[in-house]
DNA sequence: CGGCATCCGATTTGATACTG
DNA sequence: CAGTATCAAATCGGATGCCG
């Protein structure tokens, strides 16, 4: 009997919590990189850019815990650890990429807008 | 020639922009709420529940910024505000409700990925 | 009713130094 | 190479009080 959207109060705060963990600062640059293959810490470092390796090891230890992808470490000397995107995360990656397409289509409505409200709003 | 995931780095970058504004802690939420329809202030704060005046204020701020919502203000008395989805903020709310869908769906396997490396860290 | 201003604690991010 | 530890800076979110 429900025809529109979704949004009842327990859905909209599923949405709110994943949308969180994948809208911090860095999570969707390193997962769109993964997209690709697996990478290294220091490859995805700096295939990413500007971001910490606090930052970095912080991202990918939140995104191993929610399964999103996996962490294989070679004992070799020096250490080498790949990094690689689940099925898990590949299938997030779908919606993500959904809405990241929308972003650049609609990036030129948004700059408009914001223009416009802060010649308002001076 | 690029069947695959678009996540080149300028691309990234824009879809990482919209979700952390998107995946804010209240954004979506109201949002969601607003999807059906126009709500008062106080309406919108009592049914996305547990937000604070200053945050709605905030968060409605910066939607109305972004285009996303409009905002009208009654000048009666006592005044009357009324917020509403913009085409454009109806547009955002399907990819938004995609992810949603998606992460609906997923609770599950994020919640047993997460048990299963808490138990392996424990 | 629908805000804004202010203060404060909590969380997030970043820079730097050190390690197996 | 791939981290960990620590500290400082910035940002976020909430509580309170005041206002047209």
């Amino acid at each position: 009997m429900l025809l529109r959207h979704p949004h009842n109060t327990e859905d909209c705060r599923a949405v709110s919590e994943i949308l969180q963990r994948v809208g911090d600062k860095w999570t969707v640059l390193v997962v769109g990189k993964l997209g690709d293959g697996p990478l290294r810490f220091n490859e995805l470092r700096a295939a990413v850019g500007g971001i910490s390796q606090k930052m970095l090891t912080t991202t990918l230890r939140g995104l191993e815990r929610d399964g999103f992808i996996t962490r294989t470490v070679f004992p070799t000397i020096p250490p080498r650890v790949d990094y690689e995107l689940t099925e898990l995360g590949h299938e997030l990656l779908i919606p993500v990429s959904a809405l990241g397409e929308w972003a650049r289509k609609n990036t030129t409505r948004v700059k408009a807008a914001r223009e416009k409200f802060d010649g308002v709003h001076a």
